[in-house]
DNA sequence: GCATCCCATGTACCT
DNA sequence: ACAGGTACATGGGATGCG
């Protein structure tokens, strides 16, 4: 018997056997083998249906095994029922006998029958997340002996996988499976920091990329939209006869009728969008929450990962998972859906003034914390009233990722901002944060099989009570509510202390029982109108900007937030805030602040109209959602993609497309915007840009009486629509 | 041919 | 189809006018 410790990356079942796939403590690959049997189980109508049953199944083709076995088979109810489980001989016949068994008139249900045999397998046999560290008894054949967990959960650094990026080039600018007959003329391979483009001839970039895999040998392929850009790459291959290998196996190309996963087994496709914002550390996050495998725990979408994680609590509990069946919600009447279904409650935004010493509040993982401490889950939340139930599904899945994101929020404090640490920290918590996220605002939602429209709408509603009990707190103690939203709230009081401050945070969570805490402490804080709105009487939500005491700058919802904006007017609103809050108190700000700031925006559009503006300033930024040939408007970020596909380049969905305005009232919209990076000029649409930047000065001096017909244009003129 | 209105489309941001 | 939302910019069709 060996023994090994190390990571699992990949599981899979072939035929009647699982593959397991490790990353050892000693920089070594091992693939092990474990005999994998699929089942499913089934509701005989009636006693003598289901002895029936039993005999017609026991000599049937492909029944490996029947027995009985008593299951939960409502998620709100405590009794068992008797259900016959069957165990199929492989998983290639699983389907066929499924089908067989669904027609037969004995059978009142199904159970188990839409899980992916790998989640079967890690939830009834394996029992360890995916991703996790164990150490391994084996035989000389690769058999999977034991397995034995080993705790690694205080570890910030991820296993030692090992990744490699690449994207390929082509000369077709849309992509659909059946448009493969461009050569791939170039591709790019990033492995630790190192990159490199294979050009020239298709055949040896091709066999250069396989030799570059086989070299850096990682666990991990990462790239942009995988179905699509290994689809096409497995097209040309096979279009060529080549026979390249990509995996740790060989396989027969000419054979496959798909290239994922088989043609990579031993390695992992991942999409670079999840690996890239949340990285390797995320990525096991969300592995280890959902007990799937890392290529599946990238793919998933919310739902389907949290649906994961809820079937192996109950597979792990004696339960058997009905069928998705998609669509349900309670019947109820308009007037019951209007009383119940409201939102998180927002407290107007108190605009047109600028508030000065300003604390803003905040819950901590508010909804997480709702769930965690009121009980509120799938089952419990009932038409008459919240049932108490300590075993309850989502506040138990909740409760250890919403301790482990404070683990790992507070942690991150103690390394320097930006260090690797630091970083590893940081994306840990992001990935735990969108998980706790979505297990509230998947509660309700009518994918999820569990889902309970009542359970979402608690949620809601136990939110806005504790902020109206927060709110009559404060202002009972003599505070001004001047803004708050859905888990925070913006309040102030003369002459209040940082201190007085923190200390009414403390009495208040104590009050409540939900933690809270001073989250900002502006010097300065100025919430906006509705943008939309043209007598600029209402108030937006979600967009505000201040200056805190310690003197930076705060903002939500404006320009200077969004990806897309050009560095030019992030530069400038941040520079034009600064000008604008630049005075000792807030009287200040309306006469001496305004007329400064005023005096910047001419300066700046002075500037920007003498074309002194480098042209990489002022390059938007936007990603591409969809591929081209999906898109049915050409706006802007389309029409620079749609150029460089002209120029040769692919473009492919979840690229960055860099553009700059060239000629916004073009009345072809291709000739409206240059691709940055083909861009070799300085000639930039002055007009356009001097709109950008007045709506991003509107934005921060609206509420001064700014009005940007003193630099040129009428109002809500439209570039984009404007003839040239 | 052009101005204006209005809706659909699409991205980013927030919880 | 597959967390729930809101805010905002833009394109482009419909409409009306000269």
């Amino acid at each position: 018997m060996n023994t090994a410790v190390g990571w699992i990356f990949d599981i899979y079942i072939q035929g009647e056997q699982a593959a397991i796939w490790l990353r050892t403590e000693n920089g070594k690959v091992l693939k092990l083998i474990d005999a994998y049997f699929p089942n499913f189980y089934l509701l005989p109508k009636s006693e003598d249906d289901g002895k029936i049953l039993c005999h017609l199944l026991q000599g049937s083709t492909n029944v490996r095994n029947i027995d009985f076995e008593e299951k939960h088979i409502m998620l709100n109810e405590e009794r068992k029922e008797k259900l016959l489980r069957v165990t199929v001989d492989n998983v290639c016949s699983y389907k066929k006998l499924l089908a067989k068994v669904k027609s037969m008139p004995q059978v009142k249900a199904l159970y188990n029958i839409d899980l992916l045999h790998v989640q079967q397998y890690v939830s009834t046999k394996l029992k360890v997340a995916p991703t996790s560290k164990v150490e391994l008894q084996y035989n000389n054949e690769h058999y999977l002996h034991s397995i034995r967990l080993i705790d690694d959960s205080e570890e910030i650094a991820p296993p030692p996988f090992t990744s490699l990026l690449f994207d390929i080039q082509t000369n077709s600018s849309v992509w659909s499976p059946y448009q493969h007959h461009n050569p791939i003329i170039g591709l790019e391979v990033k492995y630790e920091g190192e990159e490199q483009t294979l050009q020239g001839d298709e055949q040896d970039v091709l066999n250069d990329f396989s030799s570059n895999v086989r070299a850096y040998d990682p666990d991990f392929l990462v790239c942009p939209d995988p179905d699509n850009t290994v689809g096409y790459l497995f097209e040309r291959v096979r279009k060529l006869q080549l026979n390249i290998r990509l995996g740790r196996e060989d396989v027969d190309l000419q054979r496959l009728s798909k290239p994922l996963p088989y043609w990579f087994h031993g390695r992992v496709v991942l999409d670079f969008g999840y690996f890239n914002t949340f990285g390797i550390v995320g990525l096991v996050e969300r592995s280890r929450f959902g007990m799937l495998t890392p290529g599946l725990a990238s793919k998933w979408t919310a739902n389907r990962t949290i649906e994961s994680k809820n079937c192996y609590e109950l597979l792990r509990r004696g339960y058997v998972i009905p069928k998705n069946e998609g669509y349900y919600e309670y019947i109820r009447t308009l007037k019951e859906v209007a009383d119940r279904d409201r939102g998180s409650l927002i407290l107007a935004p108190r605009i047109g003034v600028v508030h000065e010493n300003v604390a803003e509040l905040d819950f901590e993982s508010q909804y997480p914390n709702l769930i965690v401490n009121d009980g509120l889950s799938y089952e419990t939340v009932t038409p008459s009233g919240v049932i108490q139930r300590d075993d309850s599904l989502l506040p138990f899945v909740t409760k250890h990722f919403l301790k482990r994101r404070l683990w790992f929020k507070r942690l991150r404090k103690k390394f320097v901002r930006g260090s690797q640490e630091w970083r590893w920290c940081e994306q840990r918590q992001l990935a735990l944060k969108m998980i706790l996220v979505c297990l509230y605002g998947t509660s309700g939602c009518c994918w999820n099989r569990f889902g309970n429209v009542l359970c979402f709408e608690e949620i809601n509603q136990r939110s806005r009570q504790a902020l109206v009990k927060i709110k009559d707190i404060v202002q009972k103690r003599g505070f001004d509510v001047v803004y708050a939203d859905t888990d925070s709230i913006f309040i102030k009081k003369e002459d209040t202390t940082k201190r007085e401050y923190e200390k009414l945070a403390t009495r208040i969570s104590q009050h409540i029982d939900l933690p809270i805490a001073l989250a900002h402490h502006y010097k300065f804080l100025l919430l906006l109108p509705l943008e939309m709105d043209p007598s600029g009487h209402m108030e937006a939500q979600k967009r505000y900007f201040g200056l805190l005491m310690n003197g930076e700058l705060l903002a939500r919802g404006i320009e200077i937030r969004r990806h897309d904006c050009p560095r030019f007017i992030k530069a400038f609103q941040i520079q034009l805030i600064k000008t604008l809050f630049d005075v000792e108190v807030a009287e200040d700000v309306d006469q001496i602040g305004y007329r400064r700031a005023l005096n910047y925006v001419s300066k700046t559009i002075d500037k920007l109209v003498d074309r002194k503006v480098p042209i990489d300033e002022l390059v938007i930024s936007k990603i591409l959602r969809k591929s081209l040939s999906e898109y049915k408007l050409t706006a802007p970020h389309v029409s620079a993609a749609i150029n460089l596909a002209h120029m040769g380049k692919t473009v492919r969905k979840g690229d960055v497309i860099d553009f700059v305005v060239v000629n916004a009232g073009h009345r072809v919209p291709l000739r409206r915007v240059a691709p940055f990076e083909s861009y070799n000029s300085n000639f930039y649409d002055w007009q356009k840009y001097r709109e950008m930047v007045l709506d991003a000065a509107e934005t921060v001096l609206s509420t001064f009486g700014f009005s940007r017909e003193k630099y040129g244009l009428p109002p809500q003129t439209r570039l984009f629509h404007r003839a040239s």
